[in-house]
DNA sequence: GCTAGATATATAACATGTTATATAACGTTC
DNA sequence: GAACGTTATATAACATGTTATATATCTAGC
């Protein structure tokens, strides 16, 4: 059996073990989403979710909201078009914005997930959490406040000479 | 100021938190790696420790000491072949097999970053996780391991009748 | 000994994040 | 009013994960 390095070296390897973590979860979301028959990607569900709290909203708003970047936004909202889950249309007063609404379809996809899906995947998850020692959910967003406020870079606890020149 | 939904849902969304949080992080470390002049990402890392740790090991074993597919893990020995930081012969037993081992450049470069960047990344990610209500480590294996042992698809608590047909 | 199934890796294609850059539109200043 | 800086989005290119498939090698069974 191969160790699991990731798991061994800890806070070393915090960033790859949080991303492993993420994707395995989307991967399962993605199946119960599958099993639905839904035909959606899970990473998508975070846009629609956005729209129907907020009403129409920006490209730039939305990769925001769902903490990507803007090309990224971009992206997924052209899918969600051409899945026909949104409306697009340039907003009145400043024609660089673009203005993204749920369209009757959409409407239809988020209002079925809000009662059966979303439920089932939330209640999955909080299962699977559910044995934890400590808060997951508050402890995540002390980790994204603290690196918001204080870059990796920016600290260090660690006591003697840096070796801060370059290696070879 | 946008809501952040992702944050705002929870369970939900747990998945794509991880992995963004989880980049974040990356993108941190790889701050602090450039910043000493090292040439590497953050992501090759693990697998110059996994060598490190163990002594020679195959592909597949790569793979699953850093816990990604096997093409992954084929393409990053690839570039840290071409940057010289490994070398790779196949094995005397079995030609369907590769061994791949740090070469001298490899070495010098595992032994610096464990003098150097290693304990210092450990330490910034440490004090970043230092107020938390819980042992974050601890908690990622049992989500780890609650996943291996259960797929969410498996896990349902929802009470009442399950709305599996498909959406219209 | 030969064949078929299994195993290990490489490659292709795809998905989804990023950074860099281009283009369009707006607003402020002169 | 024109020009310049800023803002918003689209597109290109890149990075790195995935699944699917191809190729090479090994082993067990007949």
């Amino acid at each position: 059996m191969v160790e699991d390095v990731v798991r061994t070296l800890g806070f070393l390897c915090l960033g790859s073990r949080l991303r492993r973590i993420g994707e395995r979860l989307q991967a399962d979301t993605q199946q119960v989403i599958d099993e639905a028959g839904l035909g959606i990607q899970a990473g998508q569900y975070p846009f629609l979710a956005a729209i129907d709290r907020a009403g129409p909203l920006t490209i730039g708003e939305l990769a925001q909201a769902v903490g990507i970047t803007q090309p990224g936004a971009t992206r997924t909202i052209g899918q969600l078009l051409e899945l026909g889950f949104v409306d697009m249309q340039p907003a009145p007063d400043d024609q660089r914005r673009r203005l993204v609404s749920l369209s009757d379809k959409g409407r239809e996809l988020v209002d079925h997930s809000k009662a059966t899906i979303w439920p089932r995947v939330a209640a999955a998850v909080a299962d699977l959490c559910g044995d934890l020692d400590g808060p997951i959910l508050e402890q995540l967003a002390a980790i994204e406040d603290g690196l918001a406020a204080l870059p990796l870079l920016r600290r260090s606890t660690v006591t003697g000479p840096h070796a801060l020149s370059a290696a070879q």
